[in-house]
RNA sequence: GCCUCUGUGGCGGAAUUGGUAGACGCGCUCGACUCAAAAUCGAGUUUCUUCGGAAGUGCCGGUUCGAGUCCGGCCAGAGGUACCA
């Protein structure tokens, strides 16, 4: 390599040698150093790397390459989050074993990841497909089985019925199945489910620890497990039953005007076994669509039974209905309805006619206010209600509830919105669930000896259906409490049980078990965690919740799996696209050539519709692909392309122009440190007290900066202080300047770095294992600072001063200048403030 | 509907506890170098201006000596979520 240029082609393979054969970034659990565990969300193996990937991992990379130059003790692993749908599509359309198609694409994308430099510790690498993985998840399956934190239910499932498979919600379109487009039926099945709702409580209480995670995705959470207070109580029916009922405003009792059950409600399942329209009417409301946009628009349709319920307090009958908005699995399944100050129950009652009485008004004069055309759910005061007439919400909720426990007929109660995890899935590639189906024993355990219950090689995806199931000896096995012919259980885990625990396998990896304690304790919790916002819930949830189980069971001692947590914006590209025969076309933006303010296809060189900038989708085709652009600016210029402009959390525009300036930038630094040499003899002892400071100010911001994950303000810290070095004069402190420069770049361009200290002589060994520049606190003020002068608060002059000059210094500083007096212009002045180090402000 | 976040030049975006708005980058303009281009280097780049200044951070108002920042009310966009009783 010549001096003239760096060529990442040579350079950034050579370095990824270097650190490879140093062993740079495995992680020593048994280091006394202090520890950082920096980790990224790991990835699905699709295929290959996209941009996303490169952001996310660029990030976690710069963190983890600047901890381990402070001297921390870093843990930066990856892995691939193996099991999942895609890998069984490809083969039924390829005619792949699933296996081999997530292999091969592991192997793929590890290379993508290789020719990126990021310092991973590749030793601890993993696929949560390995048996050796899973089978350790099946033996904690099987610990949290005999805590009781597993049941089985039986549960609703999408059926298709062409493909004889269970679907997701999400593969559920119009009511259709995705791949087959058949009409998708609901069934029922018996499924495995995980008591995350007995951890509803801790779950949400520990978010308050999570100083460190954003507010966003705390409210989320705290939004999904929807923690409720209310009473219940239960009415006595006319037909002599007992029917319980769930509301959180009890203070509003007085204005029940009628009672509602759920169609699935053993109420409305009993009228139902002697009316023919009962049926009807409740299968009326099972054929209604679950979608958003359907109930947006759905009707309030009910049925009435004939039955009423005794008011508590008055004792009036209150008709009891059938209705399609009560849904059975929250609350009781049936409510008592107040159409004065619930919208639902208000549009009921209106279609039906029932009474709409007001027990909350703005005061006590508006109890007989007419409603405006829908219900009044806000705060006020109670009027019409008795012995609640007169207090405030609040006050009346606490009085109903004290009565009805007094009285023993309902009790204040906590109810939860969220449900328990349902992690069947009738799918071949996922974790098979350790368990055999016995006529006599039951559901028995596989022996933790026998583990892993490994997937079998020979399957047939050519027929619809789960091949676990189909497969013909598989599943036939002895029952291991009684030895008689058994059946193993068919379904897998969930892939969202993988990534529940993958950070702790990272952090420990013993052959005979999951984990050892005392290590995952070493490295746990992990500092940094970096990933999309679209894990917000389910994922960081669920993690939670199995660290949560296992310590339950004693298998850990951690909590909160995830210290501090940072959610990354997306990278978005604008679309091209052109009408063809009346339907959308989308073109990459290779086949695109950008032509001032339009756009014309290279193809035909006619024009295409510039579109919306939006995240990088193949659908539409606005992607750019990491290996490509790797090979055309080189590793350190796409990452240096990564952290530049857009705030980390906020979405990143890609563009040509951006990624050229980025390979300009790194060509220009390249020049510069090749520089480092030519202070010249006689210019040896000259010291530049300016560019002295101003790399201890730079090199003491950077640090800030990427601590904050700001990665956007540190590369701006560094653009400035390059182009200060490059205006210096020739002098030693410009040569250390430009030592200190290469380090300080290092976690964003380490190939550059290693190839120019190498290159340049500009230090001994691998800048990877070098430490971060030292900063003199003297050398973080200036003597001098520039003060502004305002008049009436408008800016008229600044001028240079002595950093603690006094306020009457300051004072006469500014009514010296000749700008501020023309301003002034004779008028009296009534008022100076003035701010030391910052601002004289003069009042006329 | 509810909850949360975000609105600053042509673009991405900076701006301590309220204290010089537009750092830094991209783009663009002009100049130098070159036969020419690329690369590189230098100057400029919020708007208006009578060249003194004036206006300006989505809109309207308020607090303050001073507001991008704080308060009240709107508007727009993004995300989350929902017949949750």
């Amino acid at each position: 390599m010549t001096a003239e240029r760096f060529d990442p082609a040579v350079a950034d393979g050579r370095w990824q040698a270097a650190w490879d054969d140093a062993r740079c970034f495995e992680a020593d659990s048994a280091s006394t150093k202090p520890k950082s565990y920096v980790l990224e969300m790991f990835p699905y193996p699709s295929g290959r790397i996209h941009i996303g990937h490169v952001r996310n991992y660029t990030m976690g990379d710069v963190l983890a390459r600047y901890r381990k130059l402070k001297g921390f003790e870093v843990l930066h692993p990856m892995g691939w989050d193996a099991f999942g749908m895609p890998a069984e599509n490809a083969a039924m359309e390829k005619g792949v074993h699933p296996g081999g198609w997530t292999y091969d694409n592991i192997a793929t994308m590890k290379g993508q990841l290789k020719q990126l430099g990021f310092a991973l510790d590749w030793s601890r690498e993993f696929a949560t497909c390995d048996p050796e993985y899973y089978g350790h998840e099946q033996a904690q399956f099987i610990d949290l089985y005999e805590a009781g934190l597993v049941y089985r239910k039986e549960s609703e499932v999408n059926w298709d019925p062409v493909d004889m498979t269970v679907l997701a919600n999400e593969q559920v379109i119009d009511g259709k199945g995705w791949r087959s487009g058949a009409e998708v039926e609901k069934r029922k099945l018996n499924q495995w489910f995980l008591k995350i709702t007995q951890f509803a409580d801790d779950l949400l209480t520990g978010l308050d620890g999570l100083e460190n995670w954003p507010e966003k995705v705390r409210l989320m959470q705290a939004n999904w497990i929807g923690k409720s207070k209310g009473l219940e109580f239960a009415f006595d029916l006319s037909n002599g039953d007992k029917l319980p009922v769930y509301t959180t405003r009890p203070d509003t009792i007085f204005g029940a005007s009628f009672v509602a059950v759920a169609a699935d409600h053993p109420v409305a399942q009993a009228v139902a076994a002697d009316s023919t329209e009962a049926q009807d009417f409740i299968a009326l409301c099972k054929k209604g669509g679950t979608t958003a946009a359907a109930l947006e628009t759905a009707e309030k349709l009910g049925f009435d039974t004939g039955i009423t319920a005794r008011h508590p307090f008055s004792g009036e009958p209150l008709p009891v209905y059938i209705a399609n908005f009560v849904l059975m699995d929250y609350g009781t399944g049936a409510i008592m309805a107040v159409p004065g100050h619930d919208q639902r129950d208000f549009e009921f009652a209106t279609k039906y006619g029932l009474p709409i009485p007001r027990v909350v008004a703005g005061s006590l004069e508006d109890s007989g206010k007419p409603f405006d055309g829908e219900a009044e759910a806000g705060d006020g005061v109670l009027v019409n209600s008795d012995f609640l007439t007169g207090m405030a919400v609040e006050e009346a909720k606490a009085e109903v509830i004290s009565r009805a426990e007094a009285g023993g007929w309902g009790r204040g109660t906590v109810v939860w919105r969220l449900r328990d995890w349902g992690v069947s899935r009738q799918r071949y590639w996922g974790t098979p669930i350790p368990f055999i189906h016995c006529d006599a024993c039951g559901v028995v355990p596989v022996p933790k000896d026998q583990l892993p219950v490994k997937l079998p090689e020979d399957v047939d995806f050519k027929t619809p259906g789960n091949p676990l199931e189909r497969h013909p000896t598989w599943k036939h096995v002895d029952c291991p409490k009684c030895g008689a012919a058994a059946r193993r259980e068919t379904d897998t885990l969930d892939t969202f049980v993988n990534s529940s625990w993958y950070f702790l396998r990272f952090a420990s990896q013993p052959k005979d078990k999951a984990f050892d304690p005392a290590e995952v304790a070493q490295w746990l919790p992990v500092d940094q965690y970096i990933g999309g916002i679209e894990h917000a819930i389910l994922h960081l949830l669920y993690a939670r919740f199995w660290t949560r189980a296992l310590a339950h069971v004693g298998a850990l001692e951690v909590k909160e799996p995830f210290a501090s947590l940072f959610t990354q914006g997306m990278v978005t590209h604008e679309t091209y696209g052109r009408k063809v025969d009346g339907r959308e076309v989308w073109y990459t933006p290779a086949e695109v050539e950008r032509t001032g303010n339009g756009a014309t296809l290279k193809a035909d060189g006619q024009p295409v519709q510039i579109g919306k900038v939006i995240k990088m989708s193949k659908s539409k085709k606005n992607v750019v692909d990491p290996e490509d652009i790797i090979r055309d600016y080189g590793a350190d210029a796409v990452r240096w392309f990564m952290l530049s402009d857009s705030p980390p959390e906020r979405d990143l525009p890609w563009s040509e122009a951006g990624i050229e300036g980025c390979g300009r930038f790194v060509q220009r630094l390249w020049r510069l440190f090749a520089q480092a040499g030519n202070g010249g003899a006689g210019a040896d002892a000259e010291v530049d007290m300016a560019l002295e400071r101003k790399i201890h100010q730079t090199v003491a911001a950077v640090a800030e900066d990427i601590e904050a994950l700001s990665f956007n303000k540190a590369v701006a810290r560094i653009y400035e202080l390059v182009g200060a070095v490059e205006k210096a004069p020739l002098s030693s402190s410009r040569n250390s300047a430009i030592r200190t420069l290469v380090v300080l770049v290092a976690p964003m361009m380490p190939h550059l770095a290693e190839e120019a200290r190498a290159q340049f002589n500009l230090g001994i060994g691998l800048v990877a294992e070098d430490s971060w520049p030292k900063v003199d606190p003297a050398m973080l003020v200036e003597d001098e600072v520039t003060i502004a002068v305002q008049h009436k608060g408008k800016l008229r002059d600044t001028l240079t001063a002595p950093k603690d000059a006094s306020k009457e210094d300051l004072e006469a500083l500014a009514l010296a200048s000749e700008k501020v007096q023309r301003s002034i212009d004779g008028a009296e002045i009534r008022k100076v403030i003035v701010v030391p180090g910052r601002l004289v402000n003069i009042v006329t």
